[in-house]
RNA sequence: GGGCCGUUAGCUCAAUUGGCAGAGCAGGGGACUCUUAAUCCCAAGGUUGGAGGUUCGAUUCCUCCACGGCCCA
């Protein structure tokens, strides 16, 4: 007979568990209940089976008397749907005491050890649906990682920001230092991009009127994998008009404190054995403050260089002052800010969208923000000026030049775009998965990543 | 891309100096009405990641390859 195709009327394992604690030892309610869910676990006595049934929400003894249930014909996996009475057991057990039991579906390959679980890191990424089964961190984690998306577009909606989507398919990529994915579209013949960022499609609805839009999705980025960096990752962007950096400060403290708050129960999280707070306000200091802290500021390349060599850095693949101060920064400032810490005022030739500060035009309105030594985001008043934009456009073409094949490649387009005028406008980017990691506790990127990138195994 | 480490039964792990490849759990068969890593009995389970080399003999030593991890770029 083919097993049934539904399970309706069904009750969640957490509150039928709450409903049989509150019974004496060896007592069970009148009520009847309907739980399904997957068989974790069989104690078989002969005349009397104890099941442990699993459910999103939690895990239940089930007390299967055969004389009721009949011969169970139940394994290890399967999934089963019990109709039954909330119970404990002699021992305390919280149970379901079950009259009737049907298998919803079959497990027809055997689960990993269910004591052990399954620990070989390459296996819970390539069979993340195992790793989900027999790992409730892993359950967790997941479930965290939901609960923050969810909460962020809450606050967002709140606050009167519109959510949009723009292409990931784009004939130019830009909006971010990084070398893109090409595909190419067959109907035009001609080589499209995955986004990098989605930054200049949502300043074009600025400039269009929408005044707060954001967008959350995947950006695409051709690069190595790390702890912190994935081929294709989760980034929230927002766009307000009328707003500059510093009211934008103000807004990403409150949502990633507000966020914790509300996905937690606490603004405190616990990463790499460090306790953080991302209550607001942040730690404010000025980037070229922060590189002076280290002994790394300096504005001639040349001296720039012998300093991180002398540090025994490898600047060969440096081939200009942005890229060593980049360098200077991710590896002696980045890791050094652990509890949430807000960089502000970013020298021009590394922020090709940020307006420059009103008292040094070398210096931008720009500002990125840390915790846990990450980088979780990058923020700036925006450039409306569609003239300042074209200039700083060719400022990065002169970086390219030099040998930057991730300097910003210029987008006319955009230009064109600017030039029916823009509100003055604040940005931002937040790294979702690296959020994530660090509400999780998560050391690396890919626990955060449901299917993280891996080679095709033969 | 470079360096180091790893890969043994479905899972978690052993295997002495190079000398018959093992256990627990899972899976199969059986016993048992309060177990909860249930217990007990029986049978089964392997191209030791792949290819080559050294050797009388390789899970073990060497080379290459694949995949993964950590660090560096």
């Amino acid at each position: 007979m083919a097993a049934p195709k539904r399970f309706p009327d069904r009750d969640e394992i957490a509150g039928v568990r709450a409903e049989a604690e509150l019974l004496e030892n060896g007592a069970s309610s009148e009520t009847k209940r309907r739980l399904a869910g997957r068989v974790m676990a069989r104690r078989d006595m002969g005349k009397l089976v104890f099941l442990d049934l699993v459910d999103r929400s939690g895990r239940i003894q089930l007390l299967c008397p055969v004389e009721r249930t009949g011969e169970l014909d139940v394994h290890l996996g399967d999934i089963v749907g019990v109709t039954g009475s909330p119970a404990k057991s002699r021992r305390g057990e919280p149970s379901l005491q079950v009259d009737s039991l049907e298998v919803l579906a079959r497990i027809h390959t055997p689960l990993p050890d269910t004591f052990h679980g399954l620990t070989d890191v390459e296996q819970r990424y390539r069979k993340r649906y195992l790793d989900l089964l027999m790992n409730e961190d892993s359950r967790e984690v997941a479930l965290i990682r939901s609960r923050i998306v969810a909460t962020i577009r809450r606050i967002l909606d709140d606050w009167g920001f519109v959510e949009v989507e723009t292409p990931i398919l784009q004939p130019r990529y830009g909006g971010a230092f990084a070398e893109p994915f090409v595909t190419h579209w067959n109907s035009l013949d001609a080589d499209y991009y995955l986004r990098i960022a989605t930054e200049l499609y949502l300043k074009r609805l600025i400039v269009g009127g929408l005044e707060k839009v954001y967008e959350i999705g995947k950006d695409f980025r051709n690069e190595g994998v790390t702890f912190k960096h994935t081929n294709e990752f989760t980034m929230l962007e927002w766009y307000e008009a009328y707003a500059d950096y510093n009211d934008t400060m103000a807004r990403i403290e409150q949502l990633v404190s507000r966020t914790a708050q509300e996905v937690l129960g606490t603004t405190k999280v616990s990463f790499k054995g460090e306790e953080i707070d991302f209550a607001a306000p942040w730690r404010r200091v000025k980037f070229v403050d922060a590189l002076a802290e280290q002994g790394l500021w300096s504005r001639d390349e040349q001296e720039l260089r012998k300093l991180l060599e002398a540090r025994s850095v490898d600047v060969s693949q440096d081939p200009t002052w942005s890229k060593l101060i980049d360098h200077a920064h991710s590896a002696f400032v980045e890791p050094s800010l652990v509890q949430p810490t807000i960089l502000y005022d970013y020298p021009i030739e590394l922020s090709p969208f940020a307006r420059t500060t009103d008292d040094d035009p070398t210096i931008v309105e720009r500002f990125e923000y840390f915790a846990g030594g990450i980088e979780l985001g990058n923020a700036f008043s925006e450039i409306n000026d569609s003239e300042e934009q074209a200039e700083r456009f060719s400022l990065q073409q002169a970086e390219r030049e030099a040998g930057d094949v991730e300097a910003e490649a210029g987008d006319p387009d955009y230009v064109e775009a600017l030039s029916y005028g823009m509100p003055p406008t604040g940005g931002i980017g937040l790294g979702i998965d690296r959020l994530a990691m660090l509400f999780t506790g998560r050391e690396t990127i890919r626990d955060v990543v449901l299917f993280p990138p891996l080679r095709q195994r033969d």
